[in-house]
DNA sequence: AAAATTAAATTTGTATACAATTATATTATA
DNA sequence: TATAATATAATTGTATACAAATTTAATTTT
């Protein structure tokens, strides 16, 4: 993780960087991480290493076993389902919130990522259309303006980056059209302010692409434990 | 510090009495917290402490400022808003999946705390009305075994705990018939396995209990700063 | 006296040493 | 050999000392 203008405390740094190295499956999922050994690697001392380990914990990207020892919290179907079941609850909240409060101006710069999300299909980019994919969600939550459910949408989010890294979301074969009609959908009863629409299309959205992970984990089910 | 019969560690025993001391205003919203003065009075070092800070941080009990002071979460009517719509949708959800798995076991336990809710209410004990209402909502919880949802539910509880004091809910006049009776329908249509009507029940008895506290603090706003 | 500067104190952030616990290896015993 | 008991090593949990940053007080300058 990079740093911006403002210093990084060393417990953030590690909480940065294990996070990521976590979705990014560097850690694999039920694997064990040793203090001493992790502060080492990241050259920092134990304690801000452990605050570190505690945020994760309380996200749910590693947990505290009965003995103490930390472990890559495990990916399961099961918890999949669970993460995407709440998560269109969730998405589904801060769309109909957002489209009651959408300015013109939010409303043009959603249109600018489906921009952008068209040009990634056309190129077949499908790193550059999650980028975009994610800006186009992060704009919606912004607008709702509800604090708490964009403090769980994040956690949530973390653990679902890392399911569609299982997932193996890389394949540039993998399925863009479909997102992108359903963002635009969604742009357009945003436009009109139709919130119960709104609502409706995002959980259907959200539901839709844990379908699509699930059938990726199906087929490509060799590498991981589930 | 003190232990109980499962040995409990010094920053688990911090993180309980902190959060219990927030949750019954004993901090004052907005209070600074200093990890010094804490850790004396809780008779541990600052080590233990301060993962009890961030744990509670991660919850939105206390807030970090920019300049690295913790203070008590402030309250307001907004996020008590917020926080009660995120449990709605929550709520709703672990009802529905529990009416989906529950067993005649679980029924008769709900039946239970509803004859315990009863009994309260004659006595007009609005203390104990509230523990078993939170074992009837606790039971469900557990039904759903949706342990994401679980999760976040345990730290809007912990916000919603707060909300309850603050609108004076030890007042025995305090209305106790009609989520009693809400409680009642839900149990029934729970036993008639309809999740789409638990549901919407659910939601109804969340959404009205939140009318209820603004009505109170509405009334009795002087204490504290909304 | 007001504003700016410096100095002291308070407070948070980190590293390290040690204690308590858990896991692993070794030995003893049947 | 298999099992239990014990010793050893590895790992987590806590306290403390010190460093870095921030706030408050004191001093100087205009």
């Amino acid at each position: 993780m990079k740093k911006t203008s403002k210093r990084l405390s060393a417990a953030d740094y590690a909480y940065e960087v294990l996070k990521e190295r976590i979705i990014e499956l560097q850690y694999q999922p039920a694997e064990h991480l040793l203090e001493d050994q992790l502060a080492k690697d990241l050259e920092i001392s134990r304690t801000p290493l452990r605050q570190a380990l505690y945020r994760l914990e309380l996200e749910g990207l590693v947990n505290k076993q009965a003995n103490g020892r930390m472990i890559v919290t495990p990916v399961t179907l099961e918890e999949a389902r669970e993460v995407f079941v709440v998560r269109e609850m969730m998405e589904g909240l801060v769309a109909k919130e957002a489209s009651e409060r959408m300015s013109q101006d939010d409303l043009y710069r959603l249109e600018d990522t489906i921009e952008l999300m068209k040009r990634a299909v056309e190129r077949a980019r499908s790193q550059d259309f999650l980028k975009h994919s994610e800006e186009f969600h992060g704009i919606i939550q912004e607008c709702s303006h509800n604090d708490t459910a964009k403090r769980f949408l994040l956690q949530l989010e973390n653990k679902v980056d890392r399911y569609r890294r299982i997932s193996g979301y890389k394949n540039p074969a993998y399925a863009l059209n479909t997102p992108l009609e359903e963002h635009i959908e969604i742009l357009q009863f945003l436009k009109e302010k139709s919130s119960k629409e709104v609502e409706d299309l995002m959980r259907a959205h959200i539901r839709r692409s844990l379908k699509t992970i699930e059938e990726t984990i199906a087929t490509n089910s060799s590498s991981h434990s589930f």
